[in-house]
RNA sequence: GCCGAUGUAGCUCAGUUGGUCAGAGCAGCUGAUUUGUAAUCAGCAGGUCGUGGGUUCGACUCCCUCCAUCGGCUCCA
């Protein structure tokens, strides 16, 4: 019999005869693997456990552990979920069911509405199917009969689907009652599949366009064994505790008036002390780089926001008019800084020399984002970007760019985002005319960006249709509490801006050359930048940001006076302080102060008053004993110069 | 904006089929206590039950409008 080889992960090789399955081959190393592997991989292409392979290839077998083998286990829970609706909605039609990042999702055209109080009794349905072990086979088909198939189904979405695909043969897999156009690969059979939790329902557009009918998309998760559904569950609430809308009003940062308007944060006290710290401390990383803090005003005349190309691009209902009893004059609110730094940059003639130049701006600006889109401080109708635009040389670009990338780390570094993903965001190659520009500056925009990303060793992933309309970007996206990505920091190159506002410089050869335009903002905004380190630190923010460093509290009021007196002789050594009046036993004033995540306590009694000495209790560490006031700000500083120290 | 859900005191939440159901805990105020490393005790005050309509003898409870919030979709200069 013909024999084919099968190069192992570690190396080895062993020799099975042609059309062995994976599956068999799991079997013949040991009856634990077989159990546990979920599909398997090719020569890097997934496929089947039960597929005849007739070729040597290099073979990967995928287990829970293994991304691969979580997306085929929540991909054949999809066409699950597809069964049991199809067995309690009859006539329900389905769009598309793929394997998300946690679980998996159906989108269906279902008779009667489906609301979250049906989930409980479609999850059962699938249980039941999943206790049968249904076997999920495939099948090839040529084309018009896939076509024919889905037809007299009346499934017009899948008709839709296989319209579009090349012709030749296509895959069908079944489950049960239900057979789905699908390439696979999937479980050999639903009985895998031991714990399931269907999460939510919602709308979501036909092949995502909204001009296309919504469908009811229903979301799960599944897992192959119970208990592992339980820490997910608890894990999840977990994530909520740390939600920065909760935090944020627990710990008094910001909040948000109905009377004021949606989507405006009203930043409290504690909160704009936080900010004010970070804007700080960014102020001086980009004095370090040679920038220089412009200022310019909250409006604009529309007139600048057509020469740029944003009125154009976005349409008069995404500007907040202003209106003025000035004639001739219709002022915007500004959704962006750039034009008004363009004018800055054209106040006078600038050379060759004067280049680059640097202008960063604290630049709060007003967007008109859909009602629905609004969500806590991460995406709001006004915000403050930290904001810069860097006119270069075309010499200069890469260099500058490549700056702008290591402010980016420091800040990630200093605040222990080890998680992120740097995301180079290109045009979309099959819908040019979104954007504006020569292909010829886009493409030398889109090289700089990776070259830059390359020559300081990101690990980037490239995605297309995310570029700004004006320019190509590298975006720096980090996880919420719960798995949602966001953007924070983001570097923009931009051929178009300089010529839009014919911005020149002169040359060494005494001709007028265009500068290129760098945009950036390293946290992105203050509101979304707050949210996310809220949501990463649970509250407990470093000691160099936290609002406040220490509360001192008196044993019993008879010490008040003297905690007033260390309160204030820490404040003068700029050691932020209070002092926790309250009449009540030091128990409490202890377990109040550590839910406000206060870093420090000082506990000072009879014994301390005596001796003129402090007890300090550290967050989370307990009891550090007694020592001076001095002793106590030399730990402090020394501890805040180690987190703001960043190799 | 779209689909679905939710909206009761500052906060977290109870309120059965429409009929003393407007409640609790925390926070607040007052008083007692004067406290040694995660909740001292007692009393008091606090709500047009998101808004505006409607049905009904009677609505926190049922229906509609609007507003806001939450989960997604779309969008994100």
């Amino acid at each position: 019999m013909e024999q084919i080889k099968i190069t192992f992960p570690d190396g080895s090789i062993r020799e099975f005869a042609k059309g062995t399955t994976a599956m068999e081959i799991a079997e013949s190393i040991s009856p634990r693997l077989a159990q546990e592997v979920l599909s398997a991989s090719t020569d890097g292409h997934v496929i089947d456990l039960q597929l005849p392979i007739n070729e040597s290839c290099a073979l990967h077998l995928h287990k829970w552990d293994d991304e691969e083998g979580k997306r085929t286990f929540w991909h054949t829970s999809s066409h699950l979920l597809a069964e049991a609706l199809e067995s309690l909605y009859p006539g329900i039609k389905f769009g598309i069911g793929p394997s998300i990042e946690n679980g998996f999702y159906y989108d269906v055209d279902a008779p009667v509405p489906i609301t979250e109080a049906d989930l409980p009794k479609i999850e059962k349905k699938m249980e039941e199917l999943a206790r049968t072990k249904e076997p999920v086979v495939r099948r090839e088909v040529p084309k018009a009969e896939a076509l024919k198939t889905f037809t007299e189904k009346g499934d017009q979405y899948k008709v839709e689907l296989i319209t579009a695909l090349e012709d030749g043969t296509i895959s069908f897999y079944s489950n049960g009652a239900f057979t789905d156009l699908c390439r696979g690969p999937h479980l050999p059979n639903t009985g895998y599949i031991k714990a399931i939790k269907l999460t939510s329902v919602a709308g979501a557009y036909w092949r995502g366009d909204e001009h296309n009918k919504m469908l009811t998309r229903i979301y799960g998760i599944t897992f192959p064994k119970k208990s592992m559904l339980d820490d997910y569950l608890v894990l999840l609430e977990e994530a909520k505790k740390r939600d920065h809308r909760k935090l944020g009003k627990e710990l008094e940062l910001f909040m948000f008036s109905q009377r004021v308007g949606q989507g405006l944060p009203l930043w409290l006290p504690k909160g704009a002390e936080l900010r004010n710290r970070l804007e700080n401390f960014l102020r001086k990383v980009q004095k370090e780089y040679g920038y220089e803090q412009v200022i310019t005003p909250h409006i604009g005349q529309k007139e600048l926001y057509v020469t740029s190309g944003h009125y154009a691009k976005y349409g008069k209902d995404s500007f907040q008019p202003i209106h003025t009893p000035y004639e001739g004059e219709e002022f915007l609110l500004k959704p962006m800084n750039c034009p008004h730094h363009c004018e800055i940059y054209r106040f006078k003639p600038r050379s060759y020399k004067d280049l680059p130049l640097r202008f960063a701006e604290f630049g709060t600006v007003y967007r008109y984002e859909q009602s629905g889109e609004l969500h806590g401080l991460t995406r709001v109708r006004g915000f403050t970007q930290d904001d810069a635009h860097l006119f270069v040389r075309p010499d200069q670009l890469l260099q500058e760019f490549e700056n702008v990338i290591d402010i980016v780390l420091y800040i990630f570094k200093t605040l222990h985002f080890e998680e992120y993903t740097a995301q180079i965001s290109l045009r979309d190659p099959n819908n040019k005319e979104k954007y504006i520009g020569s292909d010829e500056n886009w493409e030398k925009a889109e090289s700089a960006i990776i070259k830059a990303a390359k020559d300081k060793g990101l690990k980037t992933v490239v995605e297309y249709g995310e570029a700004a309309f004006y320019g190509p970007k590298l975006d720096f996206m980090v996880k919420d509490a719960i798995g949602r990505k966001w953007q924070l920091g983001t570097i923009q190159v931009d051929y178009n801006l300089p010529e839009r506002f014919d911005l020149t410089y002169t040359g060494a050869d005494d001709k007028p050359h265009r500068p290129i335009m760098i945009h950036r903002a390293p946290f992105g905004s203050m509101e979304r930048f707050v949210a996310v380190l809220l949501e990463h630190t649970g509250g407990k923010f470093p000691l160099w940001l936290a609002p406040t460093q220490c509360v001192v509290l008196p044993i019993s009021e008879k010490f008040t006076d003297y905690a007033k007196k260390v309160s204030k002789y820490l404040n003068n050594s700029d050691i932020r302080s209070e002092v926790d009046e309250r009449n009540e036993k030091i128990g409490r004033k202890i377990r109040d102060n550590e839910l406000k995540r206060i870093p420090f306590l000082v506990i000072v009694g009879e014994k301390e008053e005596n001796d003129n000495l402090i007890s300090v209790r550290q967050q989370s560490e307990g009891d550090k004993g007694q020592m001076t006031a001095d002793e106590f700000i030399a730990m402090i500083n020394s501890l805040v110069k180690t987190e703001t120290e960043v190799k």
